[in-house]
DNA sequence: GAACATGTTGACGTATGCGTCAACTGAGTT
DNA sequence: AACTCAGTTGACGCATACGTCAACATGTTC
């Protein structure tokens, strides 16, 4: 029952969370950019709490989704509790679009990997004769 | 038993390709230009065989798996008889890890649907309150 | 107090995968 | 001959998602 220290905390600096998740710093502050995170600042230095924090790991999973940045903006909007039940449908309808994506990808993908069996099994008998 | 008459074809003007493909002629030179396709010419036109057009698939099922127009060219050479078998196992590896990747992606996937099937159940609760 | 780490904001550059002209070349039609 | 149609080659443009400076401020350490 040992957490990570960052779920203790509550103020994160840029930093930290880039390399929590292994992104640049670049990348956080072009989603600031994007109005996908919005830090307290003290000065100009940014505060990332851990709300902001959260927002952050939703956005990185709907990148690995193959999102973009625009959809994922769409998406966010969606825990604001102030959101609209229409935006709610649209935004299933674009995640059961992308499960039919993934849905082809796996299947183009097994295909792809029976070739390569194939072809590596043509690969290493020509190997074992010499040719 | 009745096939496509594609198959029975072996001659394809970049247009018939370009429609069957649901893909631009401009992609299919954009793929060529990278040295993706090498179709005969007769004069400045064109001429594709059914060769190519397997090519053209194979190309297109990578880009439907996120592969890069350059590592689909990598791969496309493991159809040449004359590859590596070196290569074969650097292909595998690559295959592997975009299977791995869409495995993460499945389960991203999984998440993600919980959470919106859940902000939709919210959603439609707070319309039946009336607020 | 000088150096160093960390942070900030533009501005510009980069890779990928085509789209979009523009200008031109045959080939067949009227 | 004039047109039309399909095709060709550059050249330039564009959207996405950052990377890479440059130039500067601030805070910390030795």
């Amino acid at each position: 029952m040992n957490r990570p220290e960052s779920d203790n905390r509550d103020l994160f600096a840029i930093a930290d969370l880039a390399k929590e998740f292994g992104i640049s710093t670049r990348a956080i502050r072009f989603y600031e950019s994007k109005g996908l995170l919005s830090p307290e600042r003290v000065g100009a230095t940014r505060i990332f709490r851990r709300r902001d924090r959260a927002r952050l790991m939703l956005i990185l999973r709907g990148k690995r989704l193959g999102f973009s940045l625009r959809d994922i903006s769409d998406y966010l909007s969606l825990y604001d509790p102030r959101s609209q039940a229409a935006q709610v449908h649209l935004l299933v309808e674009m995640v059961d679009e992308r499960l039919a994506l993934l849905q082809q990808q796996m299947s183009d993908l097994n295909t792809t990997l029976a070739e390569l069996s194939e072809i590596r099994k043509l690969a290493s008998e020509r190997l074992a004769q010499g040719n």
